[in-house]
DNA sequence: TTCTTTGCAAAAGATTTGCAAATAC
DNA sequence: GTATTTGCAAATCTTTTGCAAAGAA
């Protein structure tokens, strides 16, 4: 998905049934801005998106911050990205495709669904599951210290 | 890795440069006495490690447990399986391996590190980092109620 | 008007930190 | 005896919630 006008958001959010109301034209405007082409930056945290949308003036409170992304995630607007404990990412690309995050750098890029082979998987997975319900985080991790 | 005296866990202990107090050897008792086998249950949050160390009366306080798996983790003795944002387990297997999150049953499972495929991906890792340090957690999504 | 959403500040949950007392070598 | 570790409670960080005011249909 890749908006534009704030029309087209306001219709791309009625689409998912969620009511347009200014504070929510504004998020999702700041998190589709960003281009979606591979390599586009278009991961961002809650704090982030309050930070950007409010750049110039203060338009949105951080409870509505939060509490819309969790809205845009729970009507598959956006995607949530979990990398660590304290880290959520958001993300408005919602076509199949993994992630990687780099541990040492802290940078999270996106990995076409179809570079992940997971055929010898499927048996393990419950019944009705297909591959694009699976999100696919690849950690890479710093320097283990491990002792030698 | 899997010990069941704890003169065994102090000498592991040991090994990772990590002085061996009781408190020490009471945490990593309970992180590895559960068997390491695929499908044994060893998954398991701080608040479950300061539950079951204090099972039958007090031994270790809060901050120790957390402060210690911390520990633990940064010497490579165990690892973190991030899964939710406030969900971190704790994994007492080191092998390489990997791990199958079911959002809607909260339950974690390896999968066998040859299970799944990342050869396409290697080109976008960062250089000096192979197979052995990834970790990935394959999450099944529950039913994302998308609009239609 | 009636239902929904927003904003603030307080609450909640997980983890960390400061510092004095206890323990290890 | 000196350095390390522990425990408590307070602090921190991110996210959620209660509730009255503001906005939408």
């Amino acid at each position: 998905m890749s908006f534009q006008s704030k029309n087209e958001i306001a219709r791309a959010l009625r689409e998912h049934r969620i009511q347009p109301t200014s504070q929510r034209v504004e998020i999702a405007h700041v998190l589709f801005e960003r281009g979606m082409e591979a390599g586009a930056d278009h991961h961002m945290s809650a704090d982030e998106v309050l930070e950007r949308v409010n750049a110039d003036y203060h338009r949105v409170s951080k409870a509505t911050v939060y509490n819309t992304l969790r809205l845009f995630e729970e009507t598959g607007l956006i995607r949530a990205v979990v990398v660590s404990s304290s880290k959520v990412f958001f993300d408005a690309n919602t076509e199949p495709h993994h992630h990687l995050y780099d541990e040492s750098t802290g940078t999270l890029q996106d990995i076409p669904a179809e570079d992940i082979d997971t055929a010898q998987l499927f048996h393990k997975l419950p019944e009705g599951v297909s591959g694009n319900d699976l999100d696919i985080v690849v950690r890479v991790r710093g320097q283990a210290t491990s002792a030698g």
